[in-house]
DNA sequence: CTGAAAGCGCTTACAG
DNA sequence: CTGAAAGCGCTTACAG
């Protein structure tokens, strides 16, 4: 294990090296003002005694607090999305703060580049130890990470992804294989020749958001869809839109489609929104259908408590942004090695469990 | 938020009592040698300016080492069931290692009270900060518990739980859930008619565990049957205990048990030995029968991807020795209060998500 | 390019 | 019962 650290810290290097502590410290952080020479001999010497510095001494000297921003988008109207990964983030900062770390916050609007473009700067100028970046505009995050690389900030992407980029780690679900799982639950809710309607509620499906090639939704779709295809599961799969998402419409469409394919005993709704067609099975059906789809909300853990959704899939919204936080305190403050891709776990809720899930 | 600490450490609190910092750090520390006038007085002060004591500052100067034990059975021939909380332990000693903190292993073996005892004594002798205990002989876990009290030494329960004592907290599994939520997934895989069974394969089924009223196993048992009285299913269930584990025994029992009920079309086996049934169906059924099992080991994450277990049930046992390490840390060290109870999550996982899971 | 010295906010002997 | 002083292992001006 470690040795005790008697006397290997920055005063024994630089009784060894004869030079002073503070060149020492130079050596250490990598500051200018250091000839070569005896750079190097210092090196020789942190190495050969496996130097690993007092983080509290470091933390006690230097008064400076360490500062991560958080750099997502802001809750909106369309969507709250984006509320479990801040929650997460502020139960990290509850256990970072004793530490030493404080937490900025950085929300930008998802429809408006310049809001992202602004913060950005802002960011920029504070200069903190470290950011988490949902990258959504691509090419502006390109410019933004790079930025933060030269100016030695340390970035963590979450909820995509961009590979090329030199990042610390990715963190985040697999959209597609969530809806594979889900594919897999249908096996076991329905007979061959069921049919099996599949939703996506949501406003914006047409328009491929520009972050990705796909949509959420139809990555979701996809997975599903590979999973019988794959299995060889012959149910026809009928497929609906609903752009809008009141109550009043989504039941119109559903009483339709319904009406037109008698034969379908169960539906895939491929985002959270799964809780308003619970609410038209409850409401208007008689035998209830095999009901599958996504996310831990309150509404949709009603659904499963009366037994009318049957499984809930759920990534762990929450935990993207806890992680995402400790990861970079874990590499910054703590100076240990991370993975490169933090793929969420993709969970299967049910009235059974749901009480003991954590996000 | 938190002020700034310009000036409300030791000192300023030293400054207003018109006192020492040595008496602060006494009454701060609640050590003996103040005047009660004198204490009353800095106790107010502290709370009138909040004090926060900069942990960094206090790690430096008192150099001692945090040191937590760890007290839980070491494994078996007979079980390898705390590997995983061992895991989850050494995880959180690699990161709390930079901090300061020291885990020291104090295992037992589980068919030997002496052994438990002996152990207990050199804790008591070592004195740790905490201590993470795995209470399996009550009386004893008791006694310990009461001198860790004596000695300020804070314990967490992990595994079991003994409520009535005055512990930090209990982390654990919920069995019975468990069971119940097997029984979940058993409704999409029967049919009404069909016959189920049920498998204990353990070799101390008939033993009920000192620490519980129950075996371990048919609590799970419990549980599953349980959910089909609750749900008025009205399968036949069929019950076969195996106390011999190796693969012949096995294969001889079940071969006996399907050809005396050809009509069962779904195993429900109540520990991680669900591969071995496995084993069976793959080598020597044509029909495989619905398959639910417990525990994410290799081989049956290996059937899992065969398609042979449907589902594997897991409730996180890394999680509880990462955790119980974790809650220690955030009471002692940073100071955070810490809930009563954390039982852990009920996991399904299936050939989809297994390579997302993190125990 | 290099070093001497002060200081971060605590704790720990030691002296009274 | 109380206080003055040294020191934990670093960082930070400042001086050369």
């Amino acid at each position: 294990m470690k040795e005790k650290s008697a006397g290997n810290g920055v005063k024994e290097i630089a009784r060894r090296a004869k030079v002073s502590i503070a060149t020492v410290d130079r050596v250490i952080h990598n500051r200018t003002g250091v000839s070569e020479k005896t750079k190097a001999r210092i090196n020789d010497i942190i190495a050969e005694l496996n130097y690993q510095p007092n983080i509290f001494a470091r933390q006690l000297a230097s008064r400076k607090r360490i500062e991560f921003a958080v750099f997502i988008p802001k809750l909106s109207e369309a969507t709250s999305y984006w509320k479990a990964p801040l929650d997460g983030v502020f139960q990290a900062e509850k256990e970072l703060l004793p530490l030493g770390i404080s937490i900025t916050r950085y929300l930008f609007d998802q429809d408006d580049v310049s809001s992202f473009t602004r913060q950005s700067k802002l960011i920029l100028q504070k200069k903190p130890a470290g950011v988490l970046l949902a990258p959504l505009f691509i090419k502006e995050s390109s410019a933004f990470v790079k930025a933060c690389h030269a100016a030695g900030i340390t970035y963590v992407f979450i909820d995509s992804d961009i590979p090329e980029q030199d990042r610390l780690c990715y963190i985040g679900p697999e959209l597609f294989q969530s809806g594979y799982l889900a594919g897999h639950l249908f096996r076991y809710g329905i007979t061959e020749k069921a049919k099996v309607l599949v939703m996506n509620i949501s406003k914006d499906i047409s328009l491929s958001r520009r972050s990705e090639g796909q949509h959420r939704l139809s990555r979701k779709e996809g997975g599903f869809r590979s999973y019988f295809e794959k299995n060889k599961l012959t149910n026809r799969i009928i497929k609906l839109d609903c752009q809008k998402t009141d109550y009043p419409n989504i039941r119109k469409r559903l009483a339709a489609v319904l009406a037109e394919h008698t034969d379908i005993t169960a539906i895939f709704v491929t985002n959270s929104r799964v809780s308003m067609v619970a609410r038209f099975i409850e409401t208007e059906m008689n035998v209830k259908p095999f009901l599958v789809g996504f996310d831990f909300t309150d509404s949709n853990i009603d659904y499963l408590e009366k037994g009318i959704i049957d499984f809930v899939i759920c990534d762990k919204p929450q935990e993207q942004g806890y992680r995402g936080i400790m990861i970079l305190y874990q590499n910054i403050v703590l100076g240990l090695e991370v993975e490169k891709v933090h793929y969420m776990p993709i969970d299967i809720i049910t009235k059974e469990n749901y009480m003991f899930y954590r996000n």
